[in-house]
DNA sequence: CAACCTAATTGAAACGTTTCAAAAAGGATT
DNA sequence: AATCCTTTTTGAAACGTTTCAATTAGGTTG
């Protein structure tokens, strides 16, 4: 038995195709004792919508791309391994409309801008999510020019308002740099994103404004930027220990940093929880296996994301911007007991 | 200006639509100067076929879907993380071809063959990729009985050949435990996935004769399955510290076992490394930043997932399973000096 | 009951593609 | 020049859907 169709539909109840189109998407012109023998007709035969009539009809696409920022050394990194998540999120939200989710693969921002011009240009979705929001951000210029629907994780800094969903990382840094300095650390490093994205200058604000909260001067030599890699981590942690004046603190911004900063400190033979404090950000929640296993601020990205496609369901809907705004709070989960400063920077 | 289509071709060259249409595909009734008329304005005008089009008048998806296996308890752990790399390579083999990859997230089997049902019947895909093979693999026979294209991540033990792409877990396996035993280890444990899982067997195969080739009588007490994730690694540690006569080494299956086994280790005070040796393999190149870095055969998994996507591809245009077929070899990475076994297992 | 209004239904066209029987155009052979 | 092949092109139908002008049914009103 082949699929039933609107057609077959037509047949089985008597009705034109035309009613039986409008029955099924529930249009007030058809009578409401028409609408439901129709349904039930519908539901008997399984009927389910065929896609590609609808878009061939309607020229939409029913698609929301979701852009993937891979990079070149993601292959030999921990990095992007939060999309994972990201996008079973989105998908769950999904789940239900007619919408899908296609995923478009981009290296960095120039390429990202190429594909949103084929995604509005040919029509290749009916809306766009990405994540890393920079300043001035070119790919929110562009689709607000084009008054293309979107949705950003992480906040922007542009004039008209958008849909977006973002952590609270200005806070998150605030209370982990205000507890450490509530613990007695004076010296506190930051190991943060690449200073163009957004939420990397946010986390900066926070630590500093705990730092200055305390009359602590904030030492730039403490702050490093790059990806949010363990490479990086590592890299920094190498850095840190070449100071003249080491810190005894060190607040990361993601679990793979976090994880490169305790790799080289072991092969430094420094012990970490002792010698120096490690508070993370987690994206999973893998840090609790870590050696040892820092304390970390945690938010729930798969649900998180779930917001994402929900907002952007919203926003293809006309939803104000208004409407589609969240910023998250991190939850503080301790693991390491609450390590008080060393009288000095401690060495081995 | 609106978009190319074979009908503004047709206008264009004063050809037909179906003239259009025959050149377009290259068919042999096209006269060759025609051919090259029609193809000059097409890429003059930027065409590019619509599938939507195409979709409905063939009936065919122009889909691969991709059977994600996402256990419950996935977003609380390291689980299926792998994927990200699977799906990127993938979606690279199918860049450039007609078919798009479609990610169907399944929780258990049960779950998948539901999903394959309305796949299969819905026509919701054209193929089916999917990874980790069981013994009589129900999916397998499904998709056989229906004839129905796809190729497997593992091989299977079905009669029938089919695509896949495997690694070869057996001599992985083998050359991790000959390599521990040539070092003077005897009691060697082994963190398994899940007993159904093919490559589980295969891995205990490899195991068991390397163990055989030195004499070594296997202890059953000395092997753990369960799913791959930290959590197992650390029940798997913690329950051969309880043993009278404890392991002197611990081969891991994949690194979230590895990183689960380091943690209980460092929660009970062990000093991997002096204490135990730790062998892994390698999903991501994540263990070198483990605490410490585990020596590690390693598969570079997004390029395998490449093959996955181009085996498929094969296998649509009818391609002999034996074409399709193809185990891969693991490279040793050592990052462990080779710790010779301690006289007697030794406790801190 | 005729006339009118509103509510409900119909029919046909259109989206972009492929496919295939039929027609047209060329050539070659008588 | 008539006939017959072969090569090339055409025209129309079909896939499943929406949309909208036109038609019909069903009531109300005068």
């Amino acid at each position: 038995m082949a699929r039933a169709t609107i057609k077959s539909i037509a047949k089985e109840t008597g009705y034109s195709v035309g009613t039986v189109s409008n029955a099924l998407r529930g249009a007030a012109s058809v009578k409401e004792k028409t609408r439901q023998e129709i349904q039930a007709a519908a539901t008997r035969l399984g009927y389910r919508v065929n896609m590609d009539g609808l878009k061939l009809r309607t020229n939409k696409s029913y698609r929301i791309a979701v852009l993937v920022s891979v990079s070149p050394d993601a292959a030999e990194e921990w990095e992007g391994v939060e999309f994972t998540r990201i996008l079973a999120g989105i998908s769950a939200a999904l789940q239900g409309s007619r919408y899908e989710m296609s995923v478009f693969n981009v290296a960095d921002i120039p390429d990202a801008m190429a594909t949103l011009a084929r995604i509005v240009q040919d029509g290749l979705a009916d809306g766009v999510i990405f994540s890393g929001t920079l300043h001035g951000d070119p790919r929110i210029v562009y689709l607000q020019q084009n008054a293309f629907p979107f949705v950003t994780m992480g906040m922007s800094d542009s004039e008209t308002p958008h849909a977006f969903v973002d952590f609270d990382s200005q806070a998150a840094a605030f209370d982990a740099t205000a507890r450490l300095v509530r613990l007695g650390h004076r010296r506190i490093a930051l190991v943060n994103p690449p200073t163009e994205l957004i939420y990397a200058r946010q986390r900066q604000t926070g630590y500093e404004q705990a730092l200055a909260n305390a009359q602590i001067a904030p030492d730039p030599a403490l702050i490093f930027n790059g990806p949010t890699t363990a490479r990086t981590g590592q890299h920094s942690f190498d850095a840190l220990m070449r100071l003249p004046d080491r810190p005894t603190a060190c607040i990361c911004a993601n679990e793979a940093m976090t994880l490169g900063v305790l790799s080289a400190a072991h092969a430094a033979g420094f012990q970490v929880g002792r010698d120096l404090v490690v508070i993370s950000t987690d994206d999973l929640q893998l840090s609790r296996y870590f050696v040892p296993p820092p304390s970390t601020y945690y938010v729930p990205i798969e649900e998180t994301s779930r917001l994402l496609g929900e907002y952007m369901l919203k926003a293809l809907d006309g939803a104000d911007p208004s409407e589609t705004q969240k910023k998250i709070r991190a939850t503080l989960i301790e693991r390491q007991p609450d390590t008080p400063a060393p009288q000095t920077a401690s060495i081995k």
